[in-house]
RNA sequence: UCCCUGGUAGCUCAGUCGGUAGAGCGUCGGACUGUUAAUCCGUUGGUCGUUGGUUCGAGUCCAACCCAGGGAG
C-alpha cells in the first residue's frame, strides 16, 4: 500500500486528512503546484519545497511527446528527472483530450492526437497512458479519461462519461496488472485515482460515481468542470455529488481553481487541488493578494515603493516593491517570472494551510472572513455534520 | 559648393497605376481554472518635413526651400 489516507478531523462538510504517498506525505486539503513539462515554471525544486508544496503536477502526455518515456525511466522516474524527491501526481493525458479538441480525434480505443509539436500522429489508449505513468514513477496515476467539453448536450455529456468509464477500467486493469509486467515491475510504484465525469448533468456523475466504484481506487477525482461552466452549475454539480463520494478515500477536484473556488471547494469536502492559475497567473503579471488581485503591469504601480502585499511573508514581498516588480514584467526580466510565482504559490500555498488549521481549530469562520475578498460562496445547505477534532491533528 | 538617399504614429518602417494612410514594437487596459501560454486579445495613436504647383482628387507627380545621413571637391 502506497497510498493511505487518514481523515484527521471535520469542519462541517470539510476535511483535514493526511495522504500517506510513495514519497512523501501531503497534507490535505491540498494544492498541487502544476509542472506540466517536469517542472513548476520558473521555479527550482528547492523553492517548491521551501514554498510548503507536498506534491507537484505532472503530465503524461506532454511528458511522453518530450522527452519521452524512456529518457524519464532512464533518470529512475520523473521524480529523479526532475530533483523533485516528493510526491508527484501525472495527469493522464485526459485534459488534453479537451484541451487539445482541435488536435485530436476520439476512438474507442483511445485518443488520436497530431503532435503540438511537430503535427505527427500520436496515439493515446488508456493502456498508453498508463505505460507512461508506470516509467514516470508517479505517486498517484490517473486513469485516462475523455474530458467533457461545456456545453454538452445529456446525449454528448453520457456517450463521453460512458467511455470515460470504460477507459477507466481498463486503465485500473493494466495499471496494476500488465502494464507492471511489461515493465518489468513487481508491483506499481504509485497508485491510481479515478476521475467522475458526466458534465453539469448531476445524474449522470453520479452514475460515473457508482461505475467508479465498481474498482478500489485509491481515490476519487472529479474532473469536467472548470471548462467554461458558471460558478453556480459547478457548485451545484459539487453539492450534488462530494457527499456520495466515498469519505475514507482522497477527493481531488481536477484544475480547480480561483482561491474563491477552492474555498468553495473544501467547504463541500473536497481533498485536493491543482491549477495552473497561480503559476501562469504570475507569468502574466496578476499578482493574488489580501486585497485582491494585483495587475502589476498597470501603471498605477510604476512608482509604488510598497510592497506588493504588506500582509504577505513570501521572499518577494519582503524585499522588493511593486515599482520593481512592475519594471521586471515591463523589462521581460526573468526574475520578474519568478519572484510573482514565488509569491503567487505562496498565496496559495498559505491559503491552504490556513484552510487547515481552520478545520483543525473546527471552524472556517475566520479563514473565510480572512479571505473575504474572494467573496467565497457558502454551501447552500447547513453542514449536518457536528464540527469535529481530529485526534491525531497535527501542525500544518 | 555640387551630387546621391531619405523625411509617414512615441520608435523602426510599409504604402501598388494618383482615389484623404497601415504594420511591428511601445503606451494603456483586459483575459487566463487537470499549461500547445514569460501567452493571447483589445486600446491609444499621424497638419504624411514646409510652401507652392499640376489634377475632379496628391503620402504618391513637379518646383523651391528646410532638416538628416552619405559621397565628391
Amino acid at each position: 500500500m502506497t497510498a493511505e489516507f487518514t481523515l484527521l478531523g471535520t469542519a462541517g462538510a470539510a476535511r483535514r486528512g493526511r495522504l500517506q504517498l510513495a514519497h512523501g506525505v501531503v497534507e490535505t486539503p491540498a494544492f498541487m503546484p502544476v509542472g506540466t513539462y517536469g517542472t513548476v515554471k520558473a521555479m527550482t525544486p528547492e523553492e517548491l519545497a521551501g514554498l510548503g508544496a507536498d506534491i507537484v503536477l505532472g503530465n503524461t502526455f506532454h511528458l511522453m511527446l518530450r522527452p519521452g518515456k524512456e529518457i524519464v525511466r532512464a533518470h529512475g522516474g520523473l521524480h529523479g528527472f526532475m530533483n523533485w524527491r516528493r510526491p508527484i501526481l501525472t495527469d493522464s493525458g485526459g485534459f488534453q483530450v479537451f484541451s487539445l479538441e482541435s488536435l485530436r480525434k476520439i476512438t474507442e480505443e483511445g485518443v488520436n492526437f497530431r503532435s503540438p509539436i511537430d503535427g505527427g500522429a500520436v496515439r493515446l489508449t488508456p493502456e498508453d497512458s498508463m505505460d507512461v505513468q508506470l516509467a514516470l514513477g508517479s505517486d498517484i496515476a490517473m486513469a485516462l479519461d475523455d474530458c467533457t467539453p461545456h456545453p454538452a448536450t445529456e446525449k454528448q455529456a453520457r456517450e463521453s462519461m460512458e467511455r470515460s468509464m470504460r477507459w477507466a477500467v481498463r486503465s485500473h486493469a493494466h495499471y496494476y496488472g500488465k502494464g507492471c509486467a511489461d515493465a518489468g515491475l513487481d508491483a506499481a510504484p504509485g497508485e491510481l485515482f479515478g476521475i467522475v465525469q458526466g458534465g453539469m448533468h448531476l445524474p449522470l456523475r453520479l452514475a460515473s460515481l457508482a461505475e467508479l466504484d465498481k474498482l478500489p481506487w485509491k481515490g476519487l477525482a472529479v474532473g469536467g468542470l472548470a471548462v467554461g461552466e458558471t460558478e453556480e452549475e459547478r457548485l451545484r454539480i459539487l453539492e450534488g455529488l462530494v457527499p456520495h463520494m466515498p469519505a475514507n478515500r482522497p477527493r481531488y477536484l481536477m484544475g480547480v481553481g480561483r482561491p474563491r473556488d477552492i474555498i468553495a471547494a473544501v467547504l463541500r469536502g473536497i481533498d485536493m487541488f491543482d491549477c495552473v492559475m497561480p503559476t501562469r497567473h504570475a507569468r502574466n503579471g496578476h499578482l493574488f493578494t489580501s486585497e485582491g488581485v494585483v495587475n502589476i503591469r498597470n501603471a498605477a504601480h510604476q512608482s509604488d515603493v510598497r510592497p506588493l502585499d504588506p500582509a504577505c511573508s513570501c521572499y518577494t514581498c519582503r524585499n522588493f516593491s511593486r515599482a520593481y516588480l512592475r519594471h521586471l514584467d515591463r523589462c521581460n526580466e526573468i526574475l520578474g517570472s519568478r519572484l510573482n510565482t514565488i509569491h503567487n504559490l505562496h498565496y496559495y500555498l498559505d491559503l491552504m494551510r490556513k484552510l487547515r488549521a481552520g478545520i483543525e481549530a473546527g471552524s472556517l469562520d475566520p479563514v473565510l472572513r480572512a479571505y473575504a475578498q474572494e467573496a467565497a460562496q457558502e454551501p447552500t445547505q447547513e453542514p449536518t455534520q457536528e464540527p469535529t477534532k481530529g485526534s491525531q491533528v497535527s501542525v500544518a
